[in-house]
DNA sequence: AAGTGGTCTAGACCACGTA
DNA sequence: ACGTGGTCTAGACCACTTG
């Protein structure tokens, strides 16, 4: 592992690692605890009241419990039946407009869409989550794991200087025993030393990071075709230049300071991206590639 | 044009038109002005006062008026500042926090992230809209616009039953004068017809719908790979089973009826797309492609 | 005219971060 | 210990849809 901090799996040393980024405070905390996990959205137990309440009005939409008109009761109503008040119930059904399973319109009662629809923050940010969300067996062999200097693009993707250690990681994805994607990922050095701390083939990067207390708050995702390139062709196995579905990943803490930037490239069929879209809100941005 | 309707551009006949589908009612409305356009996003004038608010706020970002510590005022003091309650701020703090213009974490002020991330929802729907807040010169051409009757597939779609009219469009779109896309677009006949009353060389579709009173609530956009077909190559003008970069639009009403399904096909290399997600909401799903 | 969701207010308490 | 954002309540009025 890197040159500085604790350990990550067992007892961790401290209590807290800050360090300073060009004028800005990386956001890393380590637990103590080995379990005690990160921020998962818990949508049982140690969750607020609407959020228990979203899930358990999903849970009753999904057994057609509010009758089969698909239409749900006023919010009023809801209010009254669940024993809190509208703003709490509206909370709750903001959740659910957010992921696509009811409409709201002023005037009528709100319409039932459909279930479940999007995926949970963190099963957009692992590859390892997503593919057990599905069913499948997700697998990783690294290619490399390797600190050194950042260049110039690498160094502006992270908010560091040219030339600051970053660690940079190369990991074939599997579903099942068929390679469907190729990962070039990098850290920032303070996230990166929890990364390099795990067994070369343990599976979840980013879900070891959230166990480890790494706050992930933000992530955009970008989606385009790229060609493949001589690494591209030797690892995943298709042929120069083939059109590979590219996703790059950039996710930041809470205050907006990077942890990871990562470049996924997809052998063509065997992912899709879908993006849900309300007119209240919308966070999808279709954009000219650079000629 | 088609069978039954009123015309579109000119004066209109009815105040309202609604169509029954299948025990769902088709949310249409025919304005009579010729101008007064539909509900577009208007963050100005007409707007409530979360929305103007912030508007408001945006700017003052984007013109450092909130200092050059990176963050915000609390929550507290913009509610006295600008005279609403705290309420009314949160409200309008939501609106820049899903657009990943600041974050929010509790205990702390929040950070300002940076300015105008995402588009608004009528951008992404229409080809036009995007060409031109982009300063592109957006271009199509109608290869073929007619009603026909619907495959099951697309009755699916539609929520419509097999055999039921829709209108089928194909459209080459352009960016200045280069062809960038292909269009296939399926509208149910009561949408549909509005289309087809346009004139054969009217660049938008959706935006005229938008003006004519359709009123688009949600949408759902699908991102893959998809080899080049006789059609592509033809319009497209590049080799067969070249891997293009195709997005599934649909578009529903306010009661989720559908108002449209699209399959865009564009070149690779023209175009991106670019998804914000907070821990908060996600609003991006990636999928495993059927084999 | 009645019912519904959207907006706004005023106040309270809590969980978390920071000093 | 203090300030911050997150949650929750109770009540009010408005804009819109529907019968």
């Amino acid at each position: 592992m890197g040159a500085r901090g604790g350990t990550v799996g067992g007892q961790s040393v401290e209590k807290r690692s800050s360090a300073r980024q060009r004028g800005t405070t990386v956001y890393l905390v380590w637990m103590v605890s080995e379990t005690a996990g990160g921020n998962g959205k818990r949508s049982g137990a140690g969750a607020v009241r609407y959020q228990k309440l979203a899930a358990e009005m999903r849970r009753a939409i999904e057994a057609g419990k509010f009758g089969n008109d698909g239409r749900l009761p006023s919010e009023e109503s809801l209010a009254e039946q669940y024993g809190v008040s509208r703003g709490t119930v509206r909370n709750a059904l903001a959740q659910l407009r957010a992921n696509g399973l009811v409409t709201s319109r002023r005037g009528t009662r709100r319409v039932i869409l459909g279930t479940a629809r999007t995926q949970s923050f963190h099963e957009l940010l692992s590859f390892t989550s997503w593919a057990r969300s599905l069913g499948e067996e997700p697998g990783a062999r690294t290619i490399h794991a390797r600190v050194r200097a950042a260049t110039a693009v690498e160094g502006e993707r992270l908010q560091l200087d040219p030339g600051d250690d970053i660690t940079d990681v190369l990991r074939l994805r599997f579903l099942g025993r068929v390679p469907v994607m190729l990962e070039r990922t990098i850290y920032p050095l303070q996230v990166g030393e929890a990364v390099e701390a795990l067994a070369p083939d343990s599976l979840s990067h980013t879900g070891a990071l959230d166990a480890s207390g790494v706050v992930f708050a933000d992530s955009e995702h970008t989606i385009d075709i790229v060609a493949a390139d001589a690494t591209d062709v030797r690892l995943l196995g298709c042929a120069e230049g083939t059109g590979l579905l590219r996703e790059v990943r950039r996710a930041t803490d809470p205050t907006g300071a990077p942890l990871l930037w990562s470049d996924d490239r997809f052998l063509p069929g065997t992912v899709s991206f879908t993006v849900h879209n309300s007119a209240a809100v919308s966070s999808l941005a279709r954009r000219r590639a650079p000629r």
